[in-house]
DNA sequence: TGAATTAAGTTAACATGTTAAGTATACTTC
DNA sequence: GAAGTATACTTAACATGTTAACTTAATTCA
């Protein structure tokens, strides 16, 4: 009888996973987002890429893939587009000639100063319908989950270090 | 001063948007779950329409997009490949010649098999990594969230009716 | 210093995400 | 009961996700 109970709870935590709710609230706070960054005809991604170049100025590919949350190929795409766009330079690093660094163009700067206010606005709609609170505590949680599994998740791959 | 004091919180909460801090919280659970899945030559979102099949047996395409958390194209295209595979057979509804109905074939069914404990085992190493009371914190506040923006968003679109 | 190794990006190939348009079937309403 | 509308997919087109292979530049070390 516990048996079958604990089955049962088995089962909904299975149809249920956590990768899943995740992305549901994610999907969730996008379906406000993206529409706005569609009017600006941007992507999420390349919304991400231009934020993390409007808060530093100039940026190698990797601190802007650690920042913007992109694999490498996904970048190499978008900055191939934005530059396109004439919205990002690229130069390449003088002490590492591996290394290419961007920087938001005089265009990309005000494209950025055109979408910020829109998405504070839609920010701070989110924190006021969930109450700032609960937001605080939501990303505290998120925040600890991500480093307790990433973290055990490098130990696990190398095996732990004194 | 206060001023420059409130401009600075903005700045902070801009580069660390709630949607990149759920894909970040989302990605360390997945980096888990994606070789695992892999060893079994599945994609994650194959998973989740298999999990969904061998929950219910028989679903038609609109509930199975539902419960996998797909939109219709991507499900469209994972149905096929799925088929191709002869892990799943499709049929068509007798009473809506519109629907079509999916269920896992003996083949499927022996991949759920071998593949549940797999993931099981997975999710409760993160359970007991996280913890228990933590994660059941996470997942209601993740809940709360979703049905509150989500909700929010279609008054929005319609605007609220008594 | 020169071969081996590592690091930084890019390219390739295939799967999925996202929006819009298309197709066929069911439903509604006059 | 035929025109108009809505529903349930499917297709198309382009952007991103994911893994692996590739290219070039830096680093290591025998």
């Amino acid at each position: 009888m516990a048996n079958s109970r604990k089955e049962a709870n088995h089962l909904r935590n299975f149809e249920r996973s956590l990768p899943m709710e995740l992305l549901k609230a994610r999907e969730s706070a996008m379906a406000r987002f993206r529409p706005m960054l569609r009017d600006h005809s941007l992507t999420e991604q390349q919304w991400r890429v231009i934020r993390a170049l409007a808060a530093l100025d100039h940026i190698d590919a990797s601190e802007l893939a650690r920042r913007s949350f992109l694999l490498a190929p996904s970048l190499t795409r978008i900055l191939q587009y934005l530059e396109a766009e004439k919205l990002v330079t690229r130069s390449s690093d003088v002490n590492d000639q591996r290394r290419a660094v961007f920087a938001l163009t005089t265009k990309g700067k005000k494209l950025f100063a055109r979408v910020a206010p829109d998405s504070e606005a839609l920010y701070i709609e989110i924190e006021q319908e969930f109450g700032a609170d609960k937001l605080r505590s939501l990303y505290e949680l998120l925040a600890e989950f991500y480093q307790t599994i990433a973290a055990e998740d490098e130990t696990t791959k190398r095996s732990a270090t004194g």
